[in-house]
DNA sequence: CGCCGATTTGAAATTGGTCAAACGGCGTGG
DNA sequence: CCACGCCGTTTGACCAATTTCAAATCGGCG
């Protein structure tokens, strides 16, 4: 695959660079490809290089000492992701693991590289800081919903989430999402099992078709209607 | 009460400040004080102001629909809250609601000023992005363990972030702490009950002593093993 | 001293997790 | 081209953790 400096410009953190500032980075750039289930870093590695996709999909997931791990994001086309080690001097790891969830292939920038073209350029800062913000308060927002709503509309939001940031619609016009169940419940802080039969139930009211690796929303106002509805129990 | 400017340098994000900017800023703020259970700001106001807590103690909650709350985080003195507004120009209002815990007075600065400081200061966005990043790694770790662990862990954490971040010793050499079981309870995604049984539990087998609005560490090494214990169940 | 809010505790209800077993679609190698 | 095996999925049964609700108790402050 051949890039285009401009390409860059697809990266919100980039919208505002010149176009010397993206030759720059994309000269400094090496491009990884990797199989679906392969890692471009683990949790804990030393932060040396952030990364942006250019094809495919991956997640950005944590884990605890026991093992268990919990989705943070999924990360599309033209996303950064891995750059906290450029703004961090202490703290050099990877607080999260990075795994493509199909072939895919990204562009590594070293993370002082970035660091070192932020002190003289102003905009990167803040573009990133916008980025960053961004992500504050949908973790937040997130972290409140695991606290105090129940399972079956979690699910429903990630979904809806999903939805929101790659969803295709078919020639139905219906919305089709390619996830594991437990893709879905480490989006929902839950169990496979738990995903699975509340699909199964959903898919009795008619709401969604299901299949391996599969979910397709042939009703996605009754899915915002089982996220939204305010509900006085937990 | 009366600031000077270089008061304001203990503000993480103002640490490389100019005395003329620290002045800029103090000239530019209000100082405002509120009385135990007040608050600076509501959740879903428009962020017109940041605030920097120069005495007391405050809380940072978000609320569902449903009206029940989590807290994101406490504030103590010199610590800078609301500050989302300062970055974003779109989404111009709090994500959270800011609650003093007791008598406080923060001192309150417009979040567009700080807004065009940035635009020509590099070092500020910069020592904003440092904090912000340190915000969203607390929030991916805390998001982990609300979704993978149970709560008697949990409660056991957020007594020692609240240690680390204003535990206070006593004369015995023990850590105090003064929060509400429901105060506990928002800040580890469960109940007051379950809060009020545990450290009960606790109590009984010699890890701490309750009170009223009081919690004293009388063996932080148990606490501490309870949260790090590694833990093949749930 | 009395009241109010915080706390404790019991008992019951419920959610969701765990485990085991069976199912099913799809790709692959014979 | 078809059978086999793999991996993701479904489902039932059981169970543990935690919430919910109610009621009693405690601790200060005015």
């Amino acid at each position: 695959m051949n890039l285009h400096p401009t390409d860059l410009r697809r990266v919100s953190v980039f919208q505002n660079a010149t176009d010397d500032d993206l030759s720059l980075l994309l000269n400094r750039g090496i491009l990884r490809s990797i199989e679906e289930g392969e890692f471009f870093f683990f949790q804990g590695d030393p932060a040396k290089y952030l990364y942006i996709l250019v094809s495919g999909r991956a997640k950005l997931m944590q884990s605890s000492a026991a093992g268990q791990q919990v989705n943070l994001r999924t990360i599309n086309e033209w996303q950064m992701f891995g750059a906290l080690g450029a703004v961090r001097e202490k703290e050099v790891t990877y607080p999260a693991t990075a795994q493509a969830l199909e072939s895919s292939s990204a562009l590594a920038i070293e993370s002082v590289f970035l660091h070192e073209m932020m002190q003289t350029r102003p905009y990167l800062s803040f573009d990133l800081m916008q980025l960053m913000t961004g992500y504050i308060q949908e973790m937040q927002s997130r972290y409140r919903e695991l606290a105090t709503e129940k399972v079956e509309r979690r699910i429903a939001r990630s979904l809806l989430r999903l939805t929101a940031q790659m969803g295709v619609k078919n020639a139905q016009g219906h919305i089709e999402l390619a996830f594991t169940r437990q893709d879905l419940a480490e989006m929902s802080g839950t169990t496979l099992y738990t995903v699975s039969r509340t699909l199964s139930e959903w898919e009795r009211l008619g709401l969604v078709q299901t299949g391996r690796e599969r979910v397709v929303l042939s009703n996605p106002h009754g899915i915002v209607q089982i996220a939204e509805e305010l509900d006085e129990s937990r």
